[in-house]
RNA sequence: GGGGCCGUGGUGUAGUUGGUCAACAUACCGGCCUGUCAAGCCGGAGAUCGCGGGUUCAAGUCCCGUCGGCCCCGCCA
């Protein structure tokens, strides 16, 4: 090794032993007499004192040393002299004296700052990012994760689980999001697509009797771009046989529980996480992945309405829509201008327009309806909302999905202003009790609304003849600050159930047995009854970290448009390669 | 596919209503300096203002297009 000791684990305790450090120069002070580095490596930063009285050598190199230079430096610990200590930095009671410095590999100057974690432009960082991740803040991001890797293989180890490799290349099927595919050479014309997820395999591995598996899954999806969406992203995927839903959650919560303990300093909101229905959660927060940092929940007053002088409210009412609000503390001082911007805020959501009511601190009413009520209605809403002085009333009026759409931004949106969205707390919850289905308009059928393998809660068979829409599916979400953090359920294991949910959702037998055929074939020699989940490891880590972006969690992330800036992938490729590949490219009409 | 924001020395920013406005900080280079740790002091170099076109006597500034980045909608079983 280069190295006796790292550069960040120096201590009093070291004082007087020789070591040899290496590392790159975090900064350089010269003074003409001494020249004092900071050198740095993975573990931390410690001063070194170049003294051409102790060695001309080490004084001459040191000073010519720049900043992300890779040196060698062989010395001595000794203890800062009175009053020099640096409390800031954990080796601060020391400092190495140089022998000896080799410079063993200089450095252009960097296009960026490494030593602080000032704001640079995403691009240029992503450009060289190599550099950008020694920095603290992406040292910090990728240790953080690693930890939490271990912790869920030490976690899942312990209680039985096995991790088992899935093929990265395997069968496209149409459902779900848009494959990557990948052509084949050996047989001209057809393609293996990367898995979505490998959920189709972990199956196959309960009816192969594993019982219990985990992988920490590399997952693909074509699809466009956003803060915590990327087209390749990892997963814990894991499946159990023999286990009912109860089970499943919690395993999950008391590793999730686990992770946020031991891996990060953040605050756990509620343990053990609170449970809603999807239908409670829609009620309540207007969305299946609702943020429990704060209330601000939605209330509904469209029986208060229904009569009312306000023609908005009652038309719609009256049409079968409903009229909701939610209560903003404090913001009744909101101006005109602020309220036409929250407007937009619903107007983007779908909503044709948002209603407010302002209640002063001198307990008058402002709004943009109460001239079309009378009294005793504007105080029975003031009432059922619960308002107080000084506090801001919004309601829209429409169709459920779009009230529950509206609001919940409108909420999320208020509760960032307000401060309520602490980085410092998590609130996991459940949601459980999902739609089996969504209706498709444009297909004019069902589609299943998690996966086509999820179990329909046994009380609700029934329905799948008489109300496929009211059947309920064994499926769970764990959803944390409002990122839905992972997502499972208990899987059909029976041929006429799994038949009858593909004619729901207009796959023939024919169709079915084409794509799913080794599943459907697989079923038939004796399947155990089995569930599972998978996480989305980027978003947990990225909540752990108090980051925005899983990007800042990856270490080599693509941008909006799916490009590697450093690699500058994809590109083109050589004649010979497509021709290999039985491939030609077309590529689209400039005109259109 | 659609909407919004952004692009000025290496980096981060400032540049009213178009007219010595290309500025500041930092980094970089050179000099001085034996206790700094955001070292300091002195000096220097470095930008055709993302790119292309247009309006104008005059464009970093206004208009159109284009490229790139970020955020959002659609999409993401």
């Amino acid at each position: 090794m280069l190295k006796t000791h790292h550069c960040g684990e120096l201590r009093a305790e070291h004082v007087g032993q020789a070591v040899t450090l290496a590392g790159w120069v975090n900064r350089q002070r010269d003074h003409g007499g001494l020249v004092f580095i900071d050198l740095r490596d993975r573990s931390g930063i410690v001063q070194v004192v170049a003294d051409p009285a102790r060695s001309p050598q080490a004084h001459e190199v040191a000073s010519r040393a720049r900043q992300e230079y890779v040196l060698q430096v062989r010395g001595t610990v000794r203890r800062r002299p009175e009053g020099l200590v640096n409390p800031q930095i954990p080796t601060g009671e020391i400092e190495v004296l140089a022998d000896e410095v080799v410079i063993l590999n200089p450095a252009k100057t960097p296009p960026f700052y490494i030593y602080e974690d000032a704001p640079v432009d995403e691009a240029l960082r992503l450009r060289y990012r190599y550099l950008d991740l020694r920095r603290q803040r992406m040292q910090r991001n990728l240790i953080l994760r690693h930890r939490v890797v271990k912790y869920i293989r030490d976690f899942l180890d312990a209680r039985g689980f096995l991790e088992i490799e899935t093929p990265i290349l395997f069968k496209s099927t149409p459902e779900g999001a848009r494959d990557y595919l990948v052509p084949s050479r050996i047989h001209p014309g057809k393609f293996y697509a990367l898995p979505q997820s490998p959920q189709q395999l972990k199956q196959l591995l309960m009816v192969a009797g594993f019982e219990r598996y985990f992988q920490i899954a590399r997952c693909f999806r074509d699809e466009d771009l956003r803060g915590d969406r990327q087209p390749e992203f990892t997963q814990l995927d894991l499946e159990m046989s023999f286990v009912e839903r109860e089970d499943v959650m919690a395993l999950v919560e008391e590793l999730m529980i686990g992770i946020v303990e031991e891996c990060s300093e953040r605050r756990l909101a509620t343990k053990p996480f609170p449970r809603l229905t999807y239908a409670e959660a829609m009620d309540r927060y207007g969305t299946d992945k609702p943020d429990l940092r704060f209330g601000m929940e939605l209330v509904e007053i469209s029986d208060l309405v229904a009569e009312s002088g306000f023609r908005i409210f009652r038309q719609t009412v009256a049409s079968g829509g409903q009229v909701k609000g939610i209560r903003v503390p404090g913001c009744a001082t909101y101006s005109r201008r602020q309220i036409d911007e929250l407007t937009e805020l619903a107007k983007k959501e779908g909503a044709a327009g948002l209603a407010w009511l302002a209640l002063t601190e001198g307990g008058k009413v402002r709004s943009s309806f109460a001239k079309f009520l009378s009294e005793g209605e504007t105080e029975r809403i003031l009432d059922r909302m619960g308002a107080e002085p000084g506090d801001l009333l919004l309601f829209v009026a429409d169709q459920p999905p779009t009230v529950a759409a509206a609001l919940s931004a409108l909420r999320l949106e208020l509760g960032e202003r307000l401060g309520l969205r602490d980085p410092e707390v998590l609130a996991f919850c459940w949601i459980v009790d999902f739609p089996l289905f969504e209706w498709n308009e444009e297909e004019n059928r069902w589609d299943p609304s998690h996966h086509l393998f999820t179990a329909p809660m046994p009380e609700d068979l029934p329905l799948l003849d008489t109300d496929p829409g009211a059947a309920r599916g064994q499926q769970y979400d764990l959803v944390c600050n409002g990122e839905e953090i992972a997502g499972g359920s208990i899987r059909i294991h029976q041929r006429e159930v799994q038949e009858k949910v593909f004619g729901l959702i207009g796959l023939d037998l024919e169709e079915a047995r084409e794509r799913f055929g080794h599943m459907l074939e697989a079923f038939e020699y004796g399947t155990p009854p089995h569930g599972g989940i998978a996480s989305g490891i980027d978003r947990l880590v990225m909540l752990l970290a108090g980051e925005t972006s899983i990007r800042e969690v990856m270490a080599f992330p693509k941008t909006g448009q799916a490009v590697d800036l450093m690699a500058n992938a994809p590109s083109p490729v050589e004649p010979e390669q497509l021709e290999e590949l039985h491939l030609r490219i077309v590529l689209p009409d400039e005109e259109e």
